[in-house]
DNA sequence: TAAAAATACTCCATAGGTATTTTAT
DNA sequence: ATAAAATACCTATGGAGTATTTTTA
């Protein structure tokens, strides 16, 4: 009676993750009965059944499900070794996953993409662009290193560090470029365009015209700030964007930028992190990367 | 670059205890070939050193200490991999190691074994006789499965479940039978004698006489409640000792004892374990077992 | 009948053993 | 000089591949 290995979790994890013993072996690199063959034998040593085998399912059994539960915090756990010793090595080098919400990603990406590419060449990042609780989720699994989100998080699961405070501004067509820019109250009174539901920055929008969750007007959300702006220059209303969009978004649509008066609306942009991630004392350089690839944009 | 394995953590865990490569690999039962092997394998794939080589001895470099805090986290909870499955099963079977204070042991033990031993023929109990803190420590360490004593402990990082309460009883030299029980203030002035620094029981008997920390009489402490009952039978002092104890420890001394007016001193003992660990569930059985082992002595 | 998992077998990579050498005090 | 770790080399277990059978909707 041989132990559990952590292949076998690692198997076991893509199983239940595929629910299907040909594709979760591929994913695993090896054949079909090699993957039958570990699960059956973890199964033995536990004395349980881990999954219900159907002709066109698998599924968890009941066990199955605390079993992978603890696993997966198992092999997190295991793939942080590997993170430790790379930070020990020192240098930001290796493979980094980085998430970024919509709102932020194509505007910083590509400045700070070539700057790490100049400065740390040995670096392999790897980016994923979503919305924040997608983010969180995927970071809590082990399946991102990092994220550039909308602070403040104040999960205490994860670490944070601010990166820069950047300014909403307003977009109107371009025919009302004298008008005087409104106040926030009369913001409301605007056909304002939103990003759809799950953007932090829809949100973003709605508290600084103080109006609660509910979208004013129906039928009018966007998927991309590209989008919102590209409906204002039709005429059909204005949108907040932030400033760091500013120079990509409004220069192919007939729109024109107002800045408010103070009170200034602005978010605050940070790194976030597994608190227990190892690779945290290595994050400060990626930090130092990312404000000085959006400073020419604020 | 072949990947981490378990088999490297245990070897390492174990090398890491020991300081000494022949002894670890007896405790892994393999040769010290194979274990050099293992560890310069695993230190090659962190790309780190984890140990210090010296003629005499082998030592945890900084980066080991930290690998070896998280290896231990791992390793314990692929131990409770198993335990779960175990716990699915159902029924108290197999391997549990218990934790026992040494003011409970010796009067409980004997009644629970044997009740054990007829109702969960396949129990197979390790006991472990020691202070409150040593058995908090190898609880965390998963190297306890559970431990029974005095409650509250109120660490988060571990479940309690009340047994029993028990009263604390004067202990005196025979020849005082006939005088009154003194009061809680009165017995501030005797010669109260007590278990050295580490045990609870100590301390509860000290906050019964709302006695601070310190102990009154300095040098009179005893290692046993066997020993401090004999020492009240020569006459040196008077003790308190649990209930429980009475009839084990009174009888081969010239000792009587006295119980308390209202308000009685006693203590709560109960079973606690470590919050994660999943043979929770089968604990019940356990707490039942000592309850019933418990109720003729009480 | 068809899709998918289990079984049968074969092979080879590697963990582990024994014998020996190297190292550092 | 000695205790202890590293190296060399050999063996055998078991993980993984291909081919095939079994299962059940």
């Amino acid at each position: 009676m041989t132990n559990i290995t952590l292949k076998q979790l690692r198997y076991f994890e893509s199983l239940a993750r595929h629910g299907h013993f040909g594709r979760a072996a591929d994913v695993c690199a090896i054949s079909q009965p090699a993957l039958s063959v570990q699960i059956r034998e973890l199964e033995g040593h536990l004395g349980q059944t881990l999954f219900e085998r159907g002709p066109r399912q698998v599924r968890l059994t009941a066990f199955g499900e605390d079993f992978a539960s603890r696993a997966r915090d198992i092999l997190r756990a295991v793939d942080e070794l590997g993170d430790l010793a790379r930070a020990a090595r020192g240098g930001l080098v290796g493979r980094l996953r980085l998430g970024v919400i919509p709102t932020i990603a194509p505007y910083l990406l590509p400045a700070l993409v070539a700057r790490l590419a100049a400065s740390h060449p040995a670096l392999d990042l790897h980016v994923r662009e979503t919305v924040t609780p997608r983010l969180i989720e995927e970071l809590g699994q082990g399946r991102l290193d990092a994220a550039i989100v909308a602070l403040p998080l104040a999960d205490p699961g994860f670490a944070e560090r601010a990166l820069f405070r950047e300014n909403l501004v307003l977009v109107r067509p371009l025919a009302q470029a004298d008008d005087p820019v409104p106040s926030r109250e009369a913001l409301r009174d605007m056909r304002l365009l939103l990003l759809e539901e799950g953007h932090c920055f829809r949100d973003q929008a709605l508290s600084f015209c103080n109006l609660t969750g509910s979208q004013p007007h129906a039928g009018l959300d966007g998927s991309s700030l590209s989008t919102l702006v590209q409906l204002v220059g039709a005429g059909i209303g204005v949108t907040l964007i932030p400033e760091m969009a500013v120079p990509v978004e409004t220069r192919s649509a007939p729109v024109c930028v107002g800045r408010f008066a103070a009170p200034q609306p602005a978010r605050t942009v940070g790194l976030i992190w597994r608190a227990s991630n190892p690779l945290a004392p290595r994050f400060e350089e990626l930090a130092e990367a990312v404000q000085q690839a959006a400073a020419p944009v604020l």
